[in-house]
DNA sequence: CGCTAAAAAGAACGGTCATTCTTGTACAAA
DNA sequence: TTTGTACAAGAATGACCGTTCTTTTTAGCG
């Protein structure tokens, strides 16, 4: 067996074990057991614990990458492009076949307290995900659609903290209609700065 | 030495361990070391661990309660308790002392994965926090303060979740402007559902 | 002083886990 | 067939930790 395939399959079955168990579940033995491999096994792949936890992270934003960019095409950008990611983002692991919750913000909160390679490698993660988000705000403000003095930073932030409240409430709550009230809150936001009505939604903003 | 004066004392260092590194970070060592204990005096007022982990949320909510609530005589109700609250809230663990991180928001989402009695005590708190929220917006609502058709699970939805992103941008990610992010998020929020100039708000909340 | 009971210390056991090392196996080239 | 090499298995080590048990210390009281 061709080793680059068993490396894959690791990477396969621990974004799996992360998804339905979180990233400090990991272990050589429980990414073993899971790939029909030995302990010795996995570390003749992932030599430190470390190597193997980032490795998955990478997995899983590659597999968001693939997930939730790109799949606006013939939207054609603006706001209607920034909704429609949202609305893939929010929920995203489901459509990717994933067993449970999303490994990366669940790892952005659980090495907090853990420096080291992992928790910058989740911390890089969270960074890709604010720049997506800035470059879809900023197209958006660029096409007229959202108003010319949006606070683009404020505005990426409030889009994240949905994302994260969306996942805190449906998987550590275990709220069903988790789903529903994020969606909520992205319209009333989106709603709140759109550039049609400009004198309310400028009032709105700019008044203390 | 009083029994009780030494519970107390762990269960104070057993907050602010949490506080800086996290409920899953509780040990029999790490407590007993910080409190100037062998491990078996620990084990003598907390026979299993689960036991110790839940008495350091309960008294982190006790804390938060005492911290939190009460604060704002002479508000007199409505909105303005609402909002004094949520400025109180965000960033209560400094005014309270504690070294870190607030513990209960971080424990919510450390524990989503593993059942137990320690998960409930946290679920137990979010519980606690939401039923807050919800009857200060009820008393807003009440006093015409707030539209009156105001969705009030949502909006305690949407506070809940800033308190979350304000705990995972300040703690997990550093953010050092993440007050002043969460509180402009709850003034854009609030705004839009003021009952002042009802039409446009009116409007925006019940359009689409 | 001695007696008693609570409080704390400290040793010990079993389990898990990362890491290291050695062994075995499949497969290619010579 | 022999040799060499990547790949995987498996044993061994040392550390940490929850839990249990026994022993020592401390405080109160006659």
């Amino acid at each position: 067996m061709s080793g680059q395939v068993t490396r894959t399959r690791i990477l396969r079955v621990g974004l799996d074990l992360a998804s339905a168990e979180g990233l400090c579940r990991i272990t050589f033995g429980s990414v073993a057991g899971r790939a029909s491999l030995s302990k010795g096994g996995v570390v003749a792949h992932f030599p430190h614990l470390d190597d193997l936890k980032r490795s998955i992270l990478d997995a899983a934003l590659d597999l968001w990458s693939r997930t939730c960019l790109g799949v606006d095409t013939g939207v054609g950008g603006g706001l209607p492009s920034l909704i429609r990611y949202l609305n893939v983002w929010i929920g995203w692991t489901r459509r990717a076949g994933l067993p449970g919750s999303c490994p990366i913000a669940q790892a952005i909160v659980e090495l907090s307290f853990l420096p080291g390679p992992v928790r910058e490698a989740a911390a890089a993660a969270e960074s890709v995900w604010r720049q997506s988000l800035i470059m879809l705000i900023r197209n958006a403000i660029d096409k007229r659609h959202l108003l010319q003095d949006t606070d683009v930073a404020q505005l990426a932030w409030d889009l994240l903290g949905i994302y994260l409240s969306h996942h805190v409430s449906s998987h550590s709550l275990r709220d069903p209609d988790a789903d529903r009230k994020a969606q909520f809150s992205v319209k009333r936001i989106v709603a709140s700065i759109e550039a049609i009505n400009e004198g309310a939604a400028h009032q709105r903003q700019g008044g203390q």
